[in-house]
RNA sequence: GUGGACGUGGCGAAAUUGGUAGACGCAGCAGACUUAAAAUCUGCUUCCCCCUGUGGGAGUGCGGGUUCGAUUCCCGCCGUCCGCACCA
């Protein structure tokens, strides 16, 4: 009577029974709770791989428990539609990135409907179309109003043969990662948003975030990296400037000092030297009349680029000539150096060198011949300073009116006399930089800006957004196909009428996906959102996604959210109450050595049989090896198409694999074997919902309990997003309701395994729930309730330890008082034998559990 | 370099405030059913020792410590992974 679980018929008839109903419309209006679940929306790559399944099954099973809990669920999906990857395929493959993109969302759109996740289609979004970024266009202009967004130029990383900027990440060596080409480093006039502006707050609101990994926090503190110091001048000695080193200058560029910054001020007596960044313009000046100067400013910048040599880099420097009096003691006077491990763009591009309390000083120092004063000495005790700076805690030494203070008392003593004598302030620098949003790409969101030679950069007026991205474009021509088309960039000023050109740059994609959580909530056609509807969903309650957008994602999301508060068109700060990020999805890899000096040959899992021993070729059947199991990539062929499985085994299965095993926050390693168990357990649900056998009417106390306890574990596990946990609790809950005789019991466990599992496998719960004759939709049952009374047994298990080694155990009443629990103890035969006569020093009793006889 | 996380069977992993380590799954072994296979079901499965039992011992990376009792708390090592990286 017993048949196979039908997953193909199930899943057509069961999403098509969703969608009729419209199960997972979210309705703006109800009265219940909200809950607003979301994964982090996908880039429409092609086809949606594992990694995507894990994590919006992971959204699916919060989404499924909230609404049966009596939630409204929000749990919409939508496309991160823009980017670089649609233009390298329009010029690789002669395709329109549009069409390529529109494709490929229609294509994965149908793959995530296989998979029957119960989202909200009707607010899907693409942020490729005019009504999304036009909005966006709307929003950015606000925020020009507000004056959170300017122009200033900057230098870009810029590759010569694509004609294009490129982000730190694409330049690999020094090279574009496309074209090869080695890149320069040029200035152009790009926008930027003012993020530096909230650095306070981005950094407190942090702490506000309890159900945010302890990690990602973190990450996020040390990319707004806030350091506390004095900032203070260092004037030009009048001597050097007496002898004609001054004159080394430009006439026309004279200045009487530079501006440092520490975050050690107490140690200001320590100074030996004093530094510029290469890139600083005194530096830069100083180069037009000093060829060497000039060539080092060349090699500096010629290194650098590169990750990993830095570390190893020599600190370098060229001796400038010039020297600075140093403010706390006159008659002293440092030599000034241009130092290749001075950064332009950290604090004022300028140091004093403390050699013996910082490392990097101290290198240059012996490299330099420089002296090395010690002021630091720790217990306050003096030692000389050899190969290693010294960093630790301390008073201060040989600093006159500083001397025996800590640290920190030093430090508040120094700022306030610069601020007394006004030579310098206390200052607070940030790690965080503005965020530079222009993009000289076609595929983005195009700036709404116009250029007039007269009038400046003037906004476009709100009425003529959104400013339509061009679909007759060409890609035969390296660079912005937007400043080579023929007619689009050529507008009238919208302030005075003459010819203007309109701003060719995009705006970078992390701009796109800052705040379509909030377009999710709420879209209306004629402005980006309803403050009203918006802040009835927002902040999002769970969100889902990958570590790698720990920092720049959730920190521009964060801002942009902030941005809009302050601008008073949204209520929130904080978009994202709950975040949560999942692992990776790994698999094996085979592969054979090609011989020495050789790349190994990876072979796809497709192209390999695997048993339990190991994996030959299925095409010679020849041995192949089996290597680390890591993150699935093209290069090393170990990727898997999930389509595949979900054919075979079903959608069900495929979601409960993902979710069985291994914790969410972990990487999850994928095998047919597992898979194979997921199947396994599909089949044993489905033949339990089938067994329709209720019994003779009587009750089970003992299944019950069970039962209650199940509903009771689980709940808290989905709770606590601990899927494993809940997959291992329902495993034993089968396990349980296949070994109990019949009862009526048992059939209303088959009815709530149903339930349980419904968030997990939809198809296979609704598929058993209607074959038990239950009305309507499983995914519109109410999630039970643990019955208290039925948590508590009324005997328990009475561990018996002897200097804390187990020996025995014994069942007692709960509850069971204490000398009871003793007699029943010392009356043990294994307790007897253990005490060989002696009697116990001492006995401790944990009530309900065990029992330690101290020997 | 620096900040952080983690380390438990053949494998993925469980273990409320410190209280019976290894739940659950995978793989494996044995058995039942079958002409046979698949499927399914039952049992075993941390390691070592022996007098094979209702037996003994060891065991959560390594070394210490606190405690009646430590996978859990503290100190020091070793290893793996991740982030940032010349940040003054």
């Amino acid at each position: 009577m017993s048949s196979k679980f039908d997953h193909k018929a199930a899943e057509a008839r069961w999403q098509a029974a969703w969608e009729a109903a419209g199960s997972f419309a979210a309705n703006d209006a109800s009265p219940k709770p909200k809950a607003y679940v979301l994964e982090m929306f996908p880039y429409p790559s092609g086809r949606i791989h594992v990694g995507h399944v894990r994590n919006y099954t992971m959204g699916d099973v919060i989404a499924r428990t909230r609404r049966a809990q009596g939630y409204e669920v929000l749990h919409p999906m939508g496309w991160d539609a823009f980017g670089m990857p649609a233009e390298n395929a329009a010029m690789a493959r002669g395709v329109h990135p549009g069409g390529w993109t529109r494709d490929n969302i229609a294509a994965m759109r149908t793959q995530l409907k296989g998979l029957g996740f119960a989202l909200d289609w009707s607010r899907e979004l693409a942020t490729c179309e005019p009504d999304y970024y036009g909005q966006e266009q709307a929003l950015f202009l606000d925020l020009l109003a507000a004056g959170l967004v300017y122009r200033k130029e900057s230098a870009v990383n810029w590759d010569p043969v694509d004609m294009t900027v490129l982000a730190n990440e694409q330049v690999i060596d020094g090279r574009g990662w496309r074209s090869g080409a080695i890149v320069e480093r040029r200035r152009l006039s790009q926008w930027f948003l003012r993020i530096t502006d909230f650095a306070d707050e981005l950094l407190d609101g942090l702490a506000t975030l309890d159900n945010w990994p302890e990690k990602v926090r973190l990450m996020q503190e040390n990319w707004i990296g806030k350091s506390q110091g004095l900032r203070f001048t260092f004037h030009f000695s009048p001597a050097c400037l007496a002898s004609g080193v001054g004159s080394s200058l430009p006439a026309s560029f004279r200045p009487a000092g530079f501006d440092v910054f520490t975050t050690r001020p107490d140690t200001m007596f320590g100074a030996s030297f004093a530094a510029l960044a290469p890139d600083h313009p005194i530096s830069l000046a100083l180069a037009e009349n000093n060829p060497g100067l000039a060539a080092f400013i060349a090699e500096c910048r010629a290194g650098g680029t590169a990750t990993a040599d830095i570390e190893g880099q020599e600190k370098k420097g060229y001796d400038t000539g010039l020297s600075v009096v140093h403010p706390l003691e006159p008659g002293i006077t440092l030599p000034v150096f241009v130092a290749n491990f001075v950064l332009m763009d950290y604090g004022t591009g300028a140091i004093f060198g403390c050699p013996a309390h910082d490392q990097r000083d101290l290198d240059f120092a012996r490299k330099y011949m420089l002296p090395v004063p010690r002021v630091v000495a720790p217990d306050g005790v003096d030692a000389p300073i050899h190969a290693d700076a010294y960093t630790g805690r301390g008073t201060l030494i040989n600093s006159r009116f500083l001397n025996g203070l800590s640290i920190d008392t030093a430090k508040a003593e120094v700022i306030t006399r610069a601020e007394t004598q006004g030579w310098g302030t206390g200052t607070t620098v940030w790690r965080l930089r503005d965020w530079g949003v222009s993009r000289q790409r076609y595929w983005g969101t195009p700036i709404p800006i116009i250029h007039c030679d007269d009038c400046g950069a003037v906004p476009v007026p709100k009425a003529q957004l959104p400013v339509i991205l061009p679909e007759d474009v060409t890609f035969d021509v390296p660079g912005n196909p937007l400043d080579h088309h023929p007619t689009w960039k050529h507008v009238a000023c919208p302030v005075c009428g003459k010819p203007a050109r309109r701003e060719t740059d995009t705006l970078d994609t992390f701009v796109d996906s800052s705040w379509y959580f909030i377009r999710f909530a709420s879209a209306p056609a004629n402005q980006p959102f309803d403050r009203a509807i918006a802040e009835k969903w927002l902040p999002v309650g769970q969100y889902i996604g990958g570590v790698e957008h720990a920092i720049l994602h959730l920190l521009y999301a964060r801002f942009w959210t902030r941005a809009l508060n302050r601008i008073g068109r949204l209520g929130v700060t904080e978009p994202f109450a709950g975040l949560f990020t999942q692992g990776m999805v790994t698999h094996e890899t085979y592969a054979r050595a090609q011989g020495e000096g050789f790349a190994p040959l990876y072979f796809s899992p497709d192209e390999v049989d695997r048993s339990s021993s190991g994996a030959t070729l299925r095409s010679d059947g020849a041995p192949v090896e089996v290597g680390r199991i890591i993150k699935m990539s093209k290069s090393k062929k170990n990727v898997v198409d999930p389509d595949r499985y979900i054919a075979e085994y079903g959608a069900d299965a495929v979601r409960w694999f993902v979710l069985s095993d291994s914790p969410p926050e972990r990487d999850l390693a994928w095998s047919v074997a597992g898979i194979d168990g997921a199947w396994r357990f599909v089949q044993r649900v489905w033949r339990l919902a089938e067994d329709v056998i209720a019994g003779n009417g009587e009750t089970d106390l003992k299944l019950g309990r069970t039962l209650h306890r199940a509903i009771a574990a689980i709940t808290a596990d989905i709770d606590r997003l601990q899927f494993n946990k809940a997959v291992a609790r329902l495993y034993e809950l089968v396990s349980a309701i296949e070994r109990a005789p019949a009862s009526s019991t048992r059939a209303e466990s088959v009815t709530m395994l149903l339930i349980l599992c419904a968030p997990m496998v939809p198809h296979l719960a609704e598929a058993g729930w209607a074959l038990r004759g239950q009305s309507g939709l499983i995914a519109d049952a109410p999630w039970p309730v643990a019955d208290a009374a039925l948590l508590v047994d009324d005997s328990v298990t009475i561990a018996i330890q002897i200097n804390g080694k187990l020996k025995d155990s014994f069942e007692a009443a709960k509850g069971a008082d204490r000398a009871a629990i003793e007699a029943e103890v010392m009356a043990r035969e294994k307790v007897i034998r253990a005490l060989e006569g002696r009697a116990p020093k001492k006995i401790i009793v944990v009530p309900d559990r065990l029992v330690n006889l101290v020997a």
